[in-house]
RNA sequence: GGGGAGGUACCGAAGUGGUCAAACGGGGCAGACUGUAAAUCUGUUGGCUAUGCCUUCGAAGGUUCGAACCCUUCCCUCCCCA
């Protein structure tokens, strides 16, 4: 194992607190590997650069030489984490959340060492509890404590409803903790107050506290909001590389450095002095931004893909071009509703599934945001190009190759 | 159990018989400007076989020439009291 200070460095960079540093301290002194736990409640969603920051930092302790647990919230994924939340939840099953936490495991193992994963589902202590183990755990904490936490005030001052089963969330959250006698608790921030029942269980329990170590809540594309798949504001692990390549550059330059510290590995020193390059002008924050986003595309896909995809960006976006590969869609599919030789621009656009209604679509042309082979589209019929295919252009990012069957014109 | 308030489009929030597909703000989308950054400005924001038609204001009925608005029943939430 490495040495304490450097470990100690490892495990704080970006994590926002330690509770406590000095129980951490001991614990790592003893130079055998610490159970660190993860509990994930799986939803169905795919994965996002959001949940990376918590699972790359287990990662870490994996590399380290710790233990890494996960667990899967078989039996808390159905309450719902009422953390950050200003609505209920809506409950699942177990059997979706069981379903759900493959595809989670499966998703995960891009950042973290199956191979050395203890996963386990709550379920398997949670069903084996009475009525009566269960209220002896809700007297472990009082209403006014629950109450306390921003989300739940935020919601009783608001008048929406708290359901009682949100409030025995942190309670059960606690439990795993004592159930997997976990020496380290990893979470976002928004985790806090659950991390904290788990010291308090095990203490109660006779075990050592566990040390919560918490992670920020990564803001998504928008820079205001966290990473969320409800707000569009995300980047999937899954999506393409040229997806993850313009989404990435639309970040803010401010938002950039947390990326950077979060989300890669470059050394802390680095980063800083990339900042202090980009604050004093000898770097360009878009190149930085662009090294930003290889970074993670190199991870996620490969480097030579990540060098393809700022390639592509470059030709669309530096230099207005269409890019080399887009869905092609054949003309003669679509509902045309135009005259002999004319183009039905509307069934052009909802048809290649660049505009989700004909009103949209209808209201992209009137807004001067579509275009074919560069040239703006100003009519809703438009007389047909003599040529074999031309490439039709929705806003800023969303093309389409139609292939019209025409012969090319010679 | 008693009393009061309320459920409106993606979200917040006006509207309380016709001029309401529904003010305003946020968000989204598009355009301008750019480094597809931020900020700013402008436009737009239910659907359709489109000078009209259809669906939408918690649900179902009813009154009316006409209802988001009035009545009835039901579902849901919040507050105060017990």
């Amino acid at each position: 194992m490495l040495p304490l200070d450097q470990q100690l460095g490892i495990i704080k960079r970006g994590a926002t607190a330690i509770i406590e540093e000095r129980d951490l301290i001991e614990k790592l002194k003893r130079g055998t590997p610490l159970r660190v736990k993860l509990g994930v409640d799986p939803t169905g969603a795919d994965l996002h650069l959001g949940f990376s920051v918590v699972l790359r930092k287990l990662r870490q302790f994996q590399d380290l030489g710790h233990h890494a647990v996960l667990i899967i919230g078989s039996y808390t994924a159905q309450l719902g984490d009422p953390s950050g939340r200003n609505a209920a939840r809506p409950m699942l099953s177990e059997d979706q959340v069981m379903a759900f936490a493959a595809h989670y495991l499966d998703q995960a193992a891009v950042i973290l060492d199956r191979s050395r994963l203890e996963v386990r589902p709550n379920g398997e202590w949670f069903s084996k509890m009475s009525f009566m183990d269960v209220i002896r755990l809700l007297a472990k904490t009082t209403v006014a404590r629950t109450l306390e936490r921003e989300d739940f005030s935020t919601r009783a001052a608001g008048g929406t409803p708290i359901y009682l089963h949100e409030m025995v969330y942190p309670l059960m959250q606690g439990y795993d903790s004592v159930a997997v006698n976990a020496d380290i608790e990893l979470g976002g921030t928004d985790q806090t107050f659950n991390l904290m029942v788990g010291r308090d269980l095990q203490r109660e329990a006779g075990q050592e506290p566990q040390v919560c170590i918490t992670m920020p809540i990564l803001e998504g594309l928008d820079g205001v909001r966290k990473m969320s798949k409800s707000f569009g504001n995300y980047v999937g692990f899954a999506e393409p590389p040229a997806e993850m390549f313009g989404k990435l550059m639309s970040i803010s330059d401010d938002l950039m450095w947390k990326y950077y510290e979060l989300l890669t590995d470059l050394p802390l020193e680095e980063i800083a002095a990339l900042r202090r390059g980009v604050a004093a002008g000898s770097h360009h924050p878009m190149r930085v931004k662009k090294d930003l986003a290889k970074r993670i595309i190199s991870f996620y896909h490969s480097p030579a893909a990540a060098a393809e995809a700022e390639t592509a960006f470059e030709r669309v976006f530096s230099n207005r071009e269409a890019p080399e590969e887009m869905p092609a869609v054949a003309l003669a599919s679509l509902p045309m509703k135009a005259a002999e030789g004319e183009l039905d621009v509307i069934a052009l656009l909802t048809g290649a599934k660049l505009a989700p209604s004909a009103s949209e679509a209808r209201r992209l042309v009137q807004q001067g945001g579509v275009s074919i082979d560069d040239v703006k589209v100003t009519a809703l019929r438009i007389r047909m190009p003599a040529v074999s295919s031309f490439v039709l252009r929705a806003g800023k990012r969303r093309f389409a190759r139609i292939v019209t069957g025409n012969r090319e014109p010679s």
